[in-house]
DNA sequence: CAGTTGTTTCACAAATTTGTGAAGCTAAGG
DNA sequence: CCTTAGCTTCACAAATTTGTGAAACAACTG
């Protein structure tokens, strides 16, 4: 039940402390717990943190699943989402079936634009709404004002975005 | 699709004609999915919807339990919930047990606020998951960007909004 | 102060979500 | 080829969430 291996470890492997100590796991957990409110599947947040906190820059699905004590099977899961949002990126080395999973380099740009994505859905899908009604009656005006709001907030973010790819690290190419 | 019976309704008496379409429902259950998919509980989403696309500027807690085909204690609990993030403001009439509810009218503004909240928590956590691993580290160094970025996020936004207000109703006071 | 109407709370049933073990699949290594 | 390691899929059990009816509660009205 409890993997009290922890000590055991091989001194001729990665002398490296403790790679996955409880502060780190109480990490984890907060952020996730963050994350989770905010709407992310749990496991997937959980995963997202592990990664995060983790001084390796990649984890195979072995790694992640002893540290965050889950089966095989929910770290496919996880991974397949965080995969398909852009947050991770899944890489082999040739010649092995263990994947390993790399946070998406460009964590920030991605997540922008995925918000970019969701800002247009409801843009639309609030248009719509003011066909239904008519644009000259008050729920239609009321309607008019969150589009246009919501647009906006679309051409301000992408705005943010440049801004800070400008300031940190404006000479990497965007791909 | 037009709405014939807009121009039917008497404006004296109250009809009760059509004053939530089916095109309406549809945009509402719509809407609500948006919502819902980001991380809205559904009722929720579903009462703010209908708040957001009704003609009346308020609705009553009966007519939003009939034109969401739910039991009161939903809608209770869904109006709680408004309430709480700021999204709706509850009224009573004076002399009235019948309470209405009505979309908070800084609406955007209060929708940002609580982005704020949510980013400050965020950052809190991040800089503590700093201190778990060290600055020095490379996962202290990945999350040191992280913070950095919420921060900047944080104050962007922020700015945002003092835009959007200076450009629509740059002279309402700040309440 | 009793009657009435509208809202909230509560316990529960239904439905959805979550994570697991086990089987299945794919590809590397003999 | 055949074996084996590793990931994924699947069916299911557990846990959580959701919405309801009923009862309790609050407040206007006569």
């Amino acid at each position: 039940m409890i993997d009290h291996n922890l000590m055991s470890r091989r001194a001729d492997d990665q002398p490296l402390g403790e790679p996955y100590t409880p502060d780190m796991a109480a990490f984890v957990e907060r952020f996730a717990a963050d994350m989770t409110e905010a709407g992310m599947q749990r496991m997937a947040a959980r995963v997202f943190a592990c990664l995060l906190v983790s001084q390796e820059e990649t984890l195979s699905s072995a790694e992640l699943a002893e540290r965050l004590q889950i089966s095989p099977a929910a770290i496919s899961g996880a991974v397949r989402y965080l995969a398909q949002v852009h947050l991770v990126s899944r890489e082999r080395q040739p010649g092995s079936r263990r994947e390993r999973y790399r946070l998406h380099h460009d964590l920030w740009y991605e997540a922008m634009a995925n918000r970019d994505t969701i800002l247009s859905r409801w843009t639309t899908t609030m248009r719509s709404g003011v066909e239904v009604v008519g644009d000259g009656s008050p729920a239609g005006r009321r309607m008019s004002e969150a589009a246009e709001f919501l647009e906006f907030l679309q051409r301000e973010m992408n705005d943010i975005l440049d801004r800070w790819r400008a300031r940190h690290h404006g000479d990497r190419p965007p791909a």
